[in-house]
DNA sequence: CAGCATCCGTGAGGATACTG
DNA sequence: CAGTATCCTCACGGATGCTG
């Protein structure tokens, strides 16, 4: 991961991919697999989605786990530096849901 | 301010551009000048602070308030809503330590 | 099933110079 | 002092197709 000009930045950067902040999300609730994930969000392109979850794995932040069986399954779950974001994600969450609330006026 | 694909979404998007976790974070602390600005942040251009403080006005997290003076004084400070994030703002600070240290190791 | 390879467009962001 | 204007580059992200 790249460290940022300050603290927040740094934070801002592993989480500001496309779709990382909901990815991360519907890992809090149970780990998932690929084609779970892609299901979930259909608006993400699959290069996109296999991209995101690289980096995340990357940043820690995210593991998986490879089951070598045919066909192939790959199970992605959150790491304990992951879960330990758990609360800051949820309150970005509703924070978002404010900031929607405001752009309606 | 464009609605993201979930509140999360959302919420990062707004606060993802050049810097703006930072410039947020110093006018928690008091209002500030245009040049107090550029000062505390030597790492980004003029243009790009300029940039960003306009889409944290429109986005209705920050505002700025006009001396007619000469010469000119503009104050930027946080709105009602920009405080409202602060919470969320400072935990993500401190997750942002957190990470850095995960990073050396 | 879980991906990577390739090609490509767009816009975020940098450098520099100018203005009310 | 507090910005804008212009130009340019590069990486983010889209679309499509292929593979172990």
């Amino acid at each position: 991961m790249k460290k940022g000009y300050c603290p927040i930045d740094t934070f801002i950067q592993s989480i500001k991919g496309k779709r990382k902040g909901t990815i991360i999300l519907h890992l809090f609730i149970e780990k998932r697999r690929y084609n779970e994930l892609a299901k979930l969000m259909p608006d993400i392109s699959e290069r996109m989605l296999s991209k995101q979850l690289k980096e995340l794995e990357e940043d820690l932040l995210i593991q998986k786990t490879i089951y070598p069986e045919v066909p192939p399954r790959v199970e992605y779950s959150l790491t304990n530096l992951g879960k330990e974001i758990q609360p800051v994600l949820k309150s970005m969450f509703r924070a978002g849901i404010h900031l929607e609330k405001q752009m309606e006026k």
